[in-house]
RNA sequence: GCGGCUAUGGCGAAGUGGUUAACGCACCAGAUUGUGGCUCUGGCAUGCGUGGGUUCGAUUCCCACUAGUCGCCCCA
């Protein structure tokens, strides 16, 4: 019998793993300098929270979600998204009576989406998102999409999109959605089917079509940003100045849609155009919900944020060719022979490991030249030798793996020889 | 959820309806009885994703399943 990983899984091994944690390390960091603190939250939630909070229109509610009922008959779903679960703890935790306002979070961890696999796709992947409760200000949207960009940016991504778009309140979404109808109607049998089921329950949907991208209706439909009322259109133009003056290139597209119910005002994505990334272009979405929080309880209470894949980010260094600077030498490896050397070997790696220096020996019982050759791939930048001759003087034979010197260091000096070695 | 392609050692990759399944890399050992990166020599899949079927015989043909991959849908 053996056992295989479960579709749309992976493993993350050492050589793979480092590159996650660099990643990760620095999303901290800039969160760190964006005054944005961790928040982490159950990996399961009550299903109910992800029928309101995403919304069960969706396809990801629909279509996609782990629920399943525990032993105690409660329906419980496996996040697919982080949102939902920062806005709940939010609420529950009654954030909104923080001092500090707008509350700042962020989060890394897994979702899980039951959906076909494919190259950037998976059933589990590993989400980094922020999210700011509590402002209106414009300048917070912008902040919010300096923070992703600067993730990527950081990590030395060139081939990027950024694109926005407002889908207005509730007020220019509902005048929009009506013009929709009536543009869409009359003809809504020349497009395709699926375009016919979203006349329906989300006509903006429509305008996100590949299939009938290039039909004339398409050309002619009637844009969001022609039916934001006053105040959308000014709180969409003040979203702009912040970004143009933050150095920010965006595109605008009034095409563009996320896949969630909770999103009004403020949408954005940014995509990888490198060459070869395949179907799958988006990095990050995210976007403004200033209803959300009421919808899942709370008080009135503005928000934005966004999301983005790990695996997604990975994918696109390796598209533009970015290698990391990942570095897994070994400051010391003990090589040993005889038996009286092996036992003090172990003292000697102990030693040099209370001195907070990164080292390693030999538990195969090879021999000096292939001790050696294991510390040459662990790419050691010094090996000490210790044999009987060695033992008897009460030395040790350092060697420099760059130079090929070698010098005789009394044993009881020898963790306080690498240390300096290594400055 | 729909359609196409793929599945051989740790990795890459050839191959055939019939005694021993190329090769490269990696790994191990020796040449060098205490010194790595180069070189040479030798070793390393009772096994060809899993389960059935066809056949005297299948890694090779057929079916199902599983997984990957590309595209659609959708999305991060």
């Amino acid at each position: 019998m053996s056992f295989q990983i479960p579709r749309g899984t992976q493993d993350i091994l050492p050589g793979e793993v480092e590159k996650w944690q660099y990643v990760e390390q620095l999303a901290r960091d800039i969160c760190r300098r964006y005054n944005y603190q961790e928040i982490r939250t159950p990996i399961f939630e009550h299903t109910e929270l992800f029928l309101r909070g995403v919304g069960d229109s969706t396809d990801i509610v629909q279509k996609e979600m782990y629920t399943f009922e525990d032993r105690g008959g409660r329906s419980i779903t496996l996040r697919p998204e982080g949102t939902a679960a920062v806005v709940r703890s939010f609420v529950e935790n009654k954030m909104y009576g923080q001092p500090n306002q707008p509350v700042k979070l962020y989060y890394i961890g897994p979702m899980f989406r039951y959906e076909r696999p494919q190259a950037g796709r998976f059933r589990q992947f590993v989400q980094f998102g922020v999210e700011a409760l509590g402002s209106n200000d414009p300048a917070i949207d912008a902040e919010v999409i300096a923070l992703a960009m600067n993730v990527y940016q950081s990590l030395g991504l060139k081939k990027l999109k950024l694109v926005i778009n407002s889908l207005g309140d509730v007020e220019s979404r509902k005048a929009h959605r009506q013009a929709l109808i009536d543009h869409f109607q009359g003809r809504i049998t020349e497009l395709c089917e699926d375009c016919q089921a979203r006349l329906e329950k989300n006509p903006m949907r429509i305008l996100d079509c590949k299939k009938d991208r290039d039909h004339e209706l398409m050309a002619t439909a009637p844009s969001i940003l022609d039916y934001l009322n006053e105040e959308s259109r000014t709180y969409f133009a003040k979203v702009q100045t912040y970004l143009t003056k933050l150095g920010i290139r965006f595109e605008v597209d009034p095409r563009l849609v996320r896949g969630l119910d909770y999103y009004n005002h403020t949408a954005f994505e940014i995509m990888s155009e490198a060459e070869g990334f395949g179907a799958i272009t988006t990095l990050c979405g995210g976007g403004r919900y200033n209803g959300l929080v009421q919808e899942i309880g709370g008080p009135e209470t503005a928000g934005i944020g966004f999301a983005l894949s790990i695996e997604r980010l990975l994918a696109a260094l390796q598209a533009e060719g970015i290698l990391l600077p990942i570095s897994a030498r070994i400051d010391c490896y003990v090589v040993a022979l005889g038996e009286k050397a092996k036992e003090e070997a172990v003292s000697l790696v102990h030693a040099l490991r209370q001195a907070g220096i990164t080292a390693e020996k030999d538990y195969q019982d090879r021999k000096v030249k292939a001790q050696l050759k294991a510390a040459d791939r662990l790419q050691a930048q010094y090996v000490a030798i210790l044999g009987d001759d060695e033992l008897e003087k009460q030395i040790i034979n350092v060697k420099n793996m760059k130079t090929g010197e070698q010098t005789e260091v009394p044993l009881a000096s020898f963790v306080q020889y690498v240390k300096n070695a290594l400055v």
